[in-house]
DNA sequence: AAAAACATTTAACACAAACTTAACACCTGT
DNA sequence: ACAGGTGTTAAGTTTGTGTTAAATGTTTTT
């Protein structure tokens, strides 16, 4: 059974997602203000809260704050609600202790499976704990939750894109992946970036880690050797 | 003919995908949710499925766990689809089954080459038998993936074009392949070159792997000894 | 048996791909 | 506004691959 809080003063909203989220078989409590929210909080201790960001009495930072620095919520997933003509951006979203924030108006379909996807995720972090958050080859592992890489217990510090490009390869260690391949899914297809930019991060990451584990396959791409 | 199963609920996404594939002469089969594709799938038996991770009902990831645990889809091709912003990590998409994954927004053409490759993986690995994407023949096996060749464990480090020359002999022992053929299939219809570059590939070829496997047949062309 | 046709082998070369270094534009946080 | 770091571009260098050429070897045809 799954307990999930909707705190919103817009009742509209409260009912929309409340029908929703029931027909999901979720257990739905709703508030239409920060302390009310609150309340139930420390009543029910749901699993996830919805909280909006503009509420009466208390706004949905502030409530977030409050559970936050109460050891009961220390797990329980925060999702922000936001008109997107606020510029509450994702940093902002985490900086606040938020888990994922969610833009209005509200697709009901869009956020049932958002929900899903961040409960699950919760769901596989409590139970097991080691899934997919740290990945380890020859001497290098890689923490993914942590955004930290080491080498024989010793950190090694990456910029993002170094990150980000050492995780391609080390997702599947030995598989070789194009140049194309390292751009869709570094990059992205809209981005324009000229041929030497992949080599010259690749240099960067063979001076931080060594310079044995990235093989180049010419004419083709890069591999992490098993 | 090759039948591809697309799920996404965004419309507009499966539109374009459904256009743009069908010129490549692909058979598509479109859902707008999980549970819509796990019953196409099941009908339909496509040979590449791509699926959108954040989908109604079910979504991709689930579709994909349940997909597996079918042997019918063992051999499958699943291709992820996924925002950018979403934290579906590289990784996911190869722990939960995923073949490869491709990162929204798309681009049709980039897409329909990488959507190639990947086919092609699938059909000469089936041409030798095995249910992964290796190839063996003799005391030699084949990783595609890997880009790698190896004789009894061994590794061998092959070129590109050797490779790719190895490969298409490979991919049905025993045939014969006519110079022409190999022109066609390795260096392509357009490029020009001389009598003797192929020549002097399989020499290198033979080099490496040993001078018993490609067998010459005069006047005609070579093939690979069962 | 000689010639023709085809394949092998070796070395040399050209070129495209990848490496390397340095400079610079651009954020981000102070 | 500034400093520090990151990501990208540019330019010169290096490397390895693919191709050609030329000499040698082998099979088939007449």
């Amino acid at each position: 059974m799954t307990k999930i809080l909707i705190a919103d003063d817009d009742i509209s909203i409260l009912e929309l997602l409340e029908y929703n989220l029931k027909k999901e078989g979720y257990v739905i409590f709703t508030s239409k203000d920060g302390e009310e929210a609150l309340r139930i909080a420390k009543q029910e201790v749901p699993d996830l809260i919805i909280l909006d960001i503009m509420m009466p009495k208390l706004d949905g930072v502030e409530v977030c704050e409050k559970l936050r620095a109460d050891n009961t919520f220390q797990n329980t997933l925060i999702v922000f609600l936001t008109a997107r003509t606020e510029d509450f951006t994702q940093i902002a979203c985490y900086e606040n202790g938020g888990d994922d924030y969610i833009v209005k108006p509200i697709k009901p379909k869009v956020l049932a499976s958002r929900l899903k996807a961040i409960l699950k995720r919760k769901i596989s972090s409590e139970y097991g704990g080691g899934k997919s958050d740290s990945l380890t080859f020859g001497e290098i592992s890689i923490n993914i939750e942590r955004f930290e890489v080491k080498k024989n217990d010793e950190t090694i510090a990456l910029a993002k894109k170094e990150f980000e490009l050492l995780l391609l390869l080390a997702s599947k260690p030995g598989k070789l992946f194009t140049r194309d391949e390292i751009f869709n899914k570094v990059w992205g297809v809209d981005t324009a970036i000229g041929d030497r930019t992949i080599d010259v991060h690749i240099r960067k990451l063979r001076e931080k880690i060594g310079d044995s584990y990235i093989k180049t396959v010419k004419g083709l791409g890069y591999k992490i050797e098993a």
